[in-house]
DNA sequence: AGCACGCCGACT
DNA sequence: GTCGGCGTGCTC
């Protein structure tokens, strides 16, 4: 391009979908770029970062031309993100209802963002060295293993592997990746995990495969320097694997070949704020984007991928893959319930499970204790005037934690010492209703006070949930423990039930799973089967005490189809129920939903947002001709309150969208987004503080 | 979202 | 008399 006369630039910038801006701006320009560079550029009294997405000859339409501002330069040094990263950021924004912008400078590292362009010389020339992998062999594989990587060569994917606990896929994983990097010499790799405490074993065992030089991880709990490393390492495409959280689906990746989602049902994949995408749902766009075989993987699948995995004929679009058996002599651990009506009322630990705890910690095993709620009581409550422990500023109970005397709101912060009397009446007669891991703990070393270990030494009970975990390195540190076996009974909410390799629990317990059974949510069976199932992969994973290993349920409803299924092992069946309850019901994967949430200082003014935005859009979409179908696709349904309806004072409200058609689903959601524009300066809507769009919500 | 400008309360 | 509260409005 000729340098001595100006052109026309469309940057991405980080605004806001809802801010009069939420498009490209354009920019002239006086130096050569192409797009995907990074450029600086004015907005107002600032100057920011911004990714060049298209390039004119001819003045943008619409807007005087010296209106137009000059770009400041482009960060050199920098190959641009190639037309593949920018598309599917593109395709993010666009199906997550946020701005190309805010989607394109998220997925960037922070550093990138306030760096000279001297100073990323300096990076650039510090990792410029090609890297090298070194492959050590792996393990021989079982004809399960060899089965699913031929299928694997032999048919284009997305894959679904649906393999049980300790059936090795971590080995299929390494073993795809081998040899896709020995096929091609610049073939990258992605292998994605749920959380961040599941990076460091799987880095471990990556590292010791492929060396130490050639993976690079990305994860929140990265400082800013080596996020930015690992980024531009993977850029320039000298990291050949990398290894993440969900946000690690956006990595720039030019040679990306193979994409691995392991324990793919996992709902930490879908992000909660901010543009909540599901890295899954990406994976698979995005492999199919950049021609990368894309490995999705569980022991207990989500709905959504078990359902695009039946057989092709009846339009499946996902290969299922199996490897039902456990690696070596291992069995699944036995699933025994416990009927807790035939048990001592308001016991939260039933006879027989003491009994069984007792057995094993004398005999030097070690048991796991599931309860999904921290504190020591979720409510304190006065007998005399019927006062419960609410929050002042959320619709929820304060927990009462006994450690430290407090009562502390989960969803705000707001904690309080615990008063002497009933702020409401002055009794001091006021009790702790429920229990919560803390008492769980306290009440088990009561219980077990007596019992020795086969050395004689006494027992010993630990908890690990967020509140023991707080400090950076605690739950590191406490697992050690576990592992090292200092540990005898481990308690904790369902952080504890994943992925960890816990060699010598044999026992595991879920104290009280009921309400799950019958939630409002109807994904909550769903998550239950799935964290019971994951939970009673803990025990056992050494072969020599598989055999006597068991799952514990303390149940009410001890013949539920959920409970007998597990017991089975036996998710198939499950899912197969599932699926016929959610197609009677027209639920998801069988329709497709998003919420549209209200946040306002009154409830009334959230719904009433809503409930014109609903009325507003029928109106305009049934006038034309050419959107009037939509109107038939697409269910709107009433405002009501989030069932958290009040958070740190502010009211929210939320109405729900479904359609079997997700364009149509689509196509309104950008209607949407205009009406909303249209109606928030209206003096009705005043107080309105925000609103969002959560497509393909995980829960409702 | 930032960041300005702008108009009313308690402080060196 | 100023410092500063956050309400409205604009940014290629």
């Amino acid at each position: 391009m000729d340098v001595s006369k100006h052109y026309w630039i469309d940057v991405a910038v980080q605004t806001p979908a809802h801010s009069q801006i939420g498009g490209l701006l354009s920019y002239r320009c006086a130096f050569e770029v192409q797009p995907g560079h990074l450029v600086r550029v004015p907005l107002g009294q600032r100057e920011l970062l911004g990714v060049v997405w298209a390039i004119s000859d001819s003045a943008p339409a619409g807007m005087p031309e010296k209106a137009v501002r000059d770009a400041a330069g482009v960060l050199e040094g920098l190959a641009p993100l190639d037309s593949a990263w920018r598309q599917l950021v593109q395709f993010s924004a666009q199906y997550y209802q946020r701005s190309l912008g805010e989607v394109a400078l998220s997925a960037l590292p922070p550093q990138l963002r306030d760096l000279s362009s001297e100073q990323l010389a300096r990076r650039l020339k510090k990792q410029n060295t090609e890297r090298t992998v070194h492959t050590q062999t792996g393990p021989a594989l079982s004809e399960e293993q060899q089965a699913v990587l031929a299928q694997m060569t032999s048919a284009p994917g997305p894959f679904l592997l649906f393999g049980s606990t300790g059936s090795g896929k971590t080995e299929v994983y390494l073993q795809a990746v081998e040899r896709m990097l020995q096929a091609d010499p610049q073939a990258q790799a992605l292998l994605m995990v749920p959380e961040i405490n599941l990076t460091p074993q799987l880095e471990e065992r990556v590292q010791a495969r492929f060396g130490a030089e050639a993976v690079v991880s990305m994860h929140s709990g990265m400082t800013p320097a080596q996020r930015l490393k690992g980024w531009l390492a993977a850029h320039a495409g000298h990291a050949r694997i990398v290894l993440g959280t969900r946000m690690a689906i956006f990595a720039s990746m030019p040679h990306l070949k193979l994409i691995v989602v392991d324990e793919e049902h996992d709902p930490s994949y879908k992000q909660q704020e901010g543009a909540r995408y599901s890295a899954r749902d990406l994976a698979v766009y995005r492999g199919k984007l950049q021609n990368a075989q894309v490995l999705l993987a569980s022991a207990t699948p989500s709905l959504e991928s078990w359902h695009h995995s039946r057989p092709a004929a009846e339009g499946g679009r996902y290969l299922r893959l199996h490897m039902p058996s456990r690696i070596g002599t291992g069995l699944l651990p036995k699933v025994r319930r416990v009927d807790m009506n035939h048990q001592a009322k308001k016991a939260v630990l039933s006879a027989p499970l003491v009994a069984a705890l007792q057995e094993r910690v004398e005999r030097g095993e070690q048991c796991m204790l599931l309860l999904n709620r921290r504190g020591y009581a979720p409510v304190l409550h006065c007998a005399d005037c019927g006062w419960k422990s609410e929050c002042k500023h959320c619709s929820a109970f304060r927990v009462f934690h006994k450690i430290d005397r407090t009562l502390r709101c989960h969803h705000c912060g707001m904690t309080e010492r615990v008063p002497r009397a009933c702020p409401a009446c002055g009794n001091a007669d006021i009790a702790p209703i429920g229990r919560g891991t803390e008492q769980l703990e306290e009440h088990l070393g009561e219980l077990l006070a007596h019992v020795k270990r086969p050395d004689g030494t006494p027992i010993r009970i630990a908890r690990i949930d967020a509140d023991t975990t707080r400090l950076k390195g605690a739950l590191e540190s406490q697992l050690a423990q576990v592992h090292s076996g200092e540990v005898d009974i481990l308690v904790g909410t369902q952080m504890i039930a994943k992925g960890h390799d816990f060699r010598r629990i044999t026992l595991v317990a879920a104290i009280n799973p009921d309400t799950a059974l019958f939630s409002s949510d109807f994904r909550a069976p769903e998550r239950l089967f799935a964290l019971l199932m994951q939970a009673a992969g803990r025990a056992g994973r050494d072969a020599r005490q598989s055999a006597s290993s068991e799952m514990w349920v303390q149940t009410f409803h001890p013949t539920h189809p959920l409970f007998e299924a597990l017991k089975k092992h036996d998710y198939p069946a499950f899912a197969a129920s599932e699926l016929a309850e959610r197609t009677a019901a027209d639920l998801p994967p069988i329709s497709h939903q998003a919420l549209l949430r209200a946040d306002a200082r009154s409830q009334d003014v959230a719904q009433g947002l809503l409930n014109a935005a609903r009325e507003t859009l029928e109106a305009q979409l049934s006038a034309d001709p050419a959107t009037a179908e939509l109107v038939m696709q697409v269910s709107l349904y009433p405002a009501v309150p989030m069932s958290m309806q009040r958070v740190a004072d502010v009211e929210r409200a939320q109405m729900l969208l479904e359609s079997p058609h997700r364009m149509a689903l689509q196509k309104v959601l950008w209607h949407l987004h205009g009406v909303l524009h249209q109606l928030r300066s209206a003096p009705e809507h005043k107080g309105v503080i925000r609103w969002l769009v959560d497509v393909d919500p995980q829960a409702i």
